[in-house]
DNA sequence: ACAAATCCCGATTGGTTTAGTAGGATATAA
DNA sequence: TTATATCCTACTAAACCAATCGGGATTTGT
């Protein structure tokens, strides 16, 4: 029950955006080398957060990316969603409606299993870039 | 970001156990029909829960499985922390102690992560066996 | 004593996902 | 024109998932 790096190395590179894409595009290489993370591997995940329009490509030398939204109109949710999939802690064919339990006439667990959706949903929606930068300043983000 | 089947057969095998462990051993045979589940997967998973302590074994012909706690004492965290490991939503060594970001000086997505987690935490260890077994009765749970 | 039921245990397997790597094509600034 | 970038497709080694397979040990009913 765990996110992977896709998610991980992708929230840390729209926070390295947030910081340093505000007097232009910065590369994926730089990206790389500050946060420790594979050059190669980012250049496997940027793509979706471009074709969702998280953030926008500047292609050639002195390229690179910048974010297509302020820092607080993007949340970690719209993050981990893009490069994660839907938040649904259990497979269900149309993400966890009425039918999903084929198995029994009702689904005994599956309270359970909104109830924690519906929990993740809510942290991470309510938590955007700026926070975490902010965050970053008070060293403990308000709770 | 999901629940594997352990988990879920595990929570289903649990409440099973919960509505027919009362007068006697349940078979994992009877379980897998009720349920529509492998028998032999169901034997991988239920090791787990005995050595845990939440179920009760009794070998031999007419044997089977009953609950070793009553259904309010044991809560839908125990299975899943059982058969799916600690919930911790990203893999870092000592379950997300402050040492876990190696990478920087201060990890910036710790606080999501922490969040998420805890958020889960919250949801799974306060709705028990019996909460579900309510729940089943007035179909929908109180909020 | 014996057969059936049942738990117990280790090994194997086919498929998917993860976390990358390799190598090149295209675009642009200097 | 050269160095710097994004872009794109493919490949791969390892791990994980969801079972399945084949037996062995224990108990009950007859």
């Amino acid at each position: 029950m765990r996110f992977s790096t896709r998610g991980r190395y992708g929230l840390l590179l729209m926070i390295d955006l947030a910081q340093n894409s505000a007097q232009g595009p910065v590369s994926l290489k730089s990206i790389a080398e500050r946060q420790n993370l594979s050059e190669h591997y980012l250049e496997q995940i940027v793509p979706d957060l471009r074709k969702n329009g998280l953030v926008k490509s500047i292609r050639g030398a002195q390229g690179g990316y910048i974010l297509n939204k302020s820092p607080n109109e993007i949340n970690v949710g719209d993050v981990i969603r893009v490069l994660e999939g839907p938040i649904a802690p259990v497979e269900c064919e149309n993400q966890m409606d009425e039918e999903c339990c084929a198995n029994t006439d009702f689904c005994i667990n599956r309270e359970v299993w909104v109830k924690v959706r519906d929990s993740i949903t809510d942290v991470v929606d309510s938590i955007s870039l700026a926070d975490l930068l902010q965050g970053e300043n008070k060293e403990i983000m308000e709770q």
